[in-house]
RNA sequence: GGCGGCAUAGCCAAGUGGCUAAGGCGACGGAUUGCAAAUCCGUUAUUCCCCGGUUCAAGUCCGGGUGCCGCCUCCA
């Protein structure tokens, strides 16, 4: 069965081929760094994690490209020519560029937290002006930008495939619904490449002038261009970049290079919490430290947002976290039992017992990862291979094949706890002691132990072939 | 105003026109246990937001409502 994905181009469910066999050339859209990630931002990073560890399950080569936007932003048109980062930058009264600095490296650290692999490179907008100055000299060369002044703007009217990830249409688009229109532009729709002003903190000298700095969207075309060359296998980002965002990425690079751009572009639905949208006036804006700060670990929270289907809205609580905790706990024991079966502790009896079973859901997991990263279906066949578990209708060595499974699956899944911890050496005599006020029958005291245990995070069960430990989740 | 998405049990969440509507969490009853925990058995959607329509057959397709979400110059 062969890996299908929903392309936001097209609108449709379509087989999975590469430019090159066996290779992947992914572009993800990365974070403006002026502020904290919160959970909402990271379901697009994991839905792009998941999508790039479901490319490798599958054997391909992935060469994922993830930007950092640290030029460049504005706040809006009315405040012309100061960004996010800028206005960060007067509020903190610090060096804009330190601000960029410090955001990315929490990016990071909380994109490692989650699980995230890292990509092949993270290319920073402000190390690539050159490149995007080349890409603007060029579409001024073939016509399809004009100059005014010291910016540029891209004319959407030369590229008449304008609004065909979208479907917006120019003449449609409710112009100046949020910004005034600026009236040095030809058309409305037209967007900056590059723009100059003396005010601006993050600036860079070109032809154009010495205040300049680079429009909204080339940042993309030219890092892509760079690091992936003229053409992408995939390019994803959050819904709300299919536009203006991606379309113009599209406009800029097809019009530059005279090639399609990216084959298929995936988009990630948003997070929504409480039932609605995250708002900072509601304080529901919640950053990995918060989830954290609720005694949640990031692998559950990683969990909590790749449970659903990406293409759906998700809704995220406290409640719905704890849920989540709960089911990830059971796939930890399916782990757990699965690493005991293999070696014949309750097992069938014959070793051979369950291996189709085992088949069955390893297939599952597959189909439903091949159909546009069906995470819930995939998570259901991990929950049916523990109903064989718990039945007991594995033998050893289908045990030990459905460990090797669960494995790979957790290669692509990233947050189920396969490896047995060791315990402090005092906690296991902790446990033994227990064991013999049980069999003495003085169960007060192996009650205490147990207690004790508990508030520190060890729940014991006394099974038929003796204690089991784990931690608390 | 334009473009798009979503609506399935107490809570999450699959469902690719056709066997009894996946799976998880939670809850309840029973078994098991020294007590727990875990586990097992059973119960928990005669029905998929509402109204029409197509079809032998619709949660699934079409039309119209209602509600929520996103975009329309940068927020994933």
């Amino acid at each position: 069965m062969a890996f299908t994905v929903y392309n936001s181009l097209t609108r449709t469910l379509e087989p999975f081929t590469t430019l090159e066999p066996g290779k992947v050339r992914m572009y993800n859209c990365g974070p403006t760094v002026y502020g904290r990630a919160h959970i909402g931002n990271m379901r697009a990073y994991l839905f792009a994690d998941t999508l790039r560890r479901w490319l490798e399950y599958q054997g391909y080569d992935v060469k994922q490209v993830m930007n950092i936007t640290d030029v460049g932003h504005l706040l809006d048109d009315a405040d012309e020519g100061e960004d996010k980062i800028e206005a960060q930058a007067k509020k903190e009264k610090r060096d804009p560029w330190e601000i960029s600095r410090g955001w990315t490296e929490l990016f990071f650290a909380d994109l490692a937290k989650l699980g995230c692999k890292p990509a092949f490179v993270y290319p920073k907008a402000s190390e690539h002006v050159p490149e995007m100055l080349e890409m603007i000299d060029g579409l001024i060369a073939k016509g399809f930008a004009y100059q005014v002044g010291g910016d540029v703007y891209f004319e959407v009217e030369k590229f008449p495939a304008y609004g065909k990830l979208s479907g917006n249409k120019v003449e449609e688009l409710d112009a100046g619904a949020r910004i005034a229109v600026r009236e040095e532009k030809k058309n409305p729709a037209d967007f900056a490449l590059w723009k100059s002003d003396p005010q601006h903190l993050m600036k860079w000298t070109s032809r154009f002038g010495p205040d300049g700095f680079p429009g909204w969207h080339i940042e993309c075309s030219a890092m892509s261009r760079k690091h992936l060359g003229e053409q992408l296998d995939i390019h994803t980002g959050g819904e709300d970049n299919l536009f203006p965002h991606h379309e113009c990425e599209i406009a800029q690079t097809e019009a530059f290079t005279g090639r399609a751009f990216s084959r298929y572009w995936m988009h990630a639905k948003f997070l929504q919490v409480d039932g609605g949208k995250m708002s900072k006036r509601l304080g529901n804006c919640y950053s990995i430290d918060d989830v954290v700060a609720k005694g949640f670990a990031p692998r559950q929270l990683r969990y909590c947002l790749i449970r659903g289907h990406y293409r759906t809205p998700l809704n995220f609580t406290w409640d719905i976290l704890k849920e989540s905790a709960a089911a990830l706990a059971n796939l930890d024991d399916l782990a757990a039992r699965l690493r005991r079966m293999q070696t014949g502790v309750d097992a069938s009896a014959s070793s051979d017992d369950g291996l189709d079973d085992v088949a069955r859901c390893k297939a599952k997991f597959e189909s439903g990862m091949n159909e546009d990263l069906n995470v819930p279906k995939a998570i259901a066949a991990l929950n049916e291979l523990r109903g064989l578990a718990l039945e007991k209708r594995l033998g050893a060595s289908a045990a030990a094949a459905a460990f090797q499974f669960l494995r790979k699956a957790n290669e692509v899944l990233g947050c189920i706890q396969m490896e047995e911890e060791l315990l402090p050496a005092d906690i296991e005599q902790e446990i033994a002691a227990r064991q013999d006020a049980r069999k003495r029958k003085d169960f007060k005291e192996s009650d205490r132990i147990r207690d004790t245990l508990l508030a520190q995070g060890i729940v014991l069960e006394d099974t038929p072939s003796g204690v089991v430990w784990k931690r608390k989740s």
